[in-house]
DNA sequence: GGCAATGTTAGCCG
DNA sequence: TCGGCTAACATTGC
């Protein structure tokens, strides 16, 4: 699930749920998924309030006033929710923040793979993880800058935290169907006209994830479709599976060919 | 039982 | 130096 919109919609899930509301408390329900000592999550949590939130591609930051902010990062399966006092937890609830007045705010991750930490600040922990700009701050030129220096294929490209962050294997495969690019084809190689293609549809295809919310998504986008020979949204043809830089993705033969 | 799964990272190889 | 590939992390579901 988590990816750049995902995680913008934790971040607002978040900023809803600590609104007026004081941490009371933290549980930690299975160690493995933090990134410092209980002790010291507690001593930065208990007692505080959410002073601001940042994301920066697929990693989100909390400020809580003078304490160092929390870090989450949700993996594989991680997501956010909250629930009300009285209610029983998801299975596979990590992490459990106890809020005033009656609710409590989860981290809920299957694999375990997310991470919650505390670090000396947002921008500090950004350069020191190498990300490259978040997906949403990065305009035509600075999309042509990266294609330009890239010299693997276009989905690996995209997926680069390094060098774009926020895309992962599913916004990158869709941002891809949208402005019907092929996934395997150079990064170096994408023309002008097609890396105006790009930058729209990224835009677009993150933007609208994020309004979609929890998975509300247009039917012409490829997110429905991927397993090998469903039907193309665009033009009905069988989809096609592919393996990229080690990673599984989907994509149209007949719409996202090398000549586009 | 085998395999793959929306992420990251270390190590290896060309 | 760079990019691709594999394995590993832990767990579940097809």
């Amino acid at each position: 699930m988590p990816e750049l919109p995902d995680v913008e919609v934790f971040r607002r899930r978040l900023v809803e749920a600590t609104t007026d509301r004081r941490i009371e408390g933290v549980d930690v329900l299975d160690g493995e998924v933090l990134a410092t000592t209980r002790a010291e999550l507690d001593r930065a949590l208990a007692g505080s309030r959410v002073s601001g939130t940042r994301r920066h591609g697929k990693q989100l930051y909390v400020g809580l006033g003078d304490g160092p902010p929390l870090r989450l990062h949700f993996g594989m399966t991680g997501y956010l929710t909250t629930v009300a006092d009285h209610d029983e937890p998801p299975r596979h609830t990590r992490v459990v923040l106890a809020l005033s007045r009656g609710r409590r705010l989860l981290l809920v991750d299957q694999r375990k793979l997310g991470e919650v930490g505390l670090v000396d600040s947002a921008d500090d922990d950004v350069a020191q993880r190498g990300l490259g700009p978040d997906a949403l701050d990065l305009d035509l030129a600075g999309l042509r800058e990266v294609l330009a220096r890239s010299r693997g294929a276009l989905k690996p490209t995209l997926m680069d935290q390094g060098r774009i962050a926020g895309l992962g294997n599913i916004y990158s495969d869709e941002v891809l169907f949208q402005a019907r690019l092929d996934p395997r084809a150079p990064a170096a190689e994408v023309s002008r006209g097609e890396a105006q293609r790009l930058h729209r549809q990224l835009r677009r295809v993150l933007e609208r994830a994020v309004e979609g919310g929890v998975r509300d998504f247009p039917r012409g986008w490829l997110l429905h479709r991927r397993d090998d020979g469903a039907r193309c949204p665009r033009c009905g043809g069988p989809v096609e599976r592919f393996t990229a830089a080690g990673r599984h993705g989907f994509r149209c033969p007949a719409c996202q060919s090398r000549e586009g």
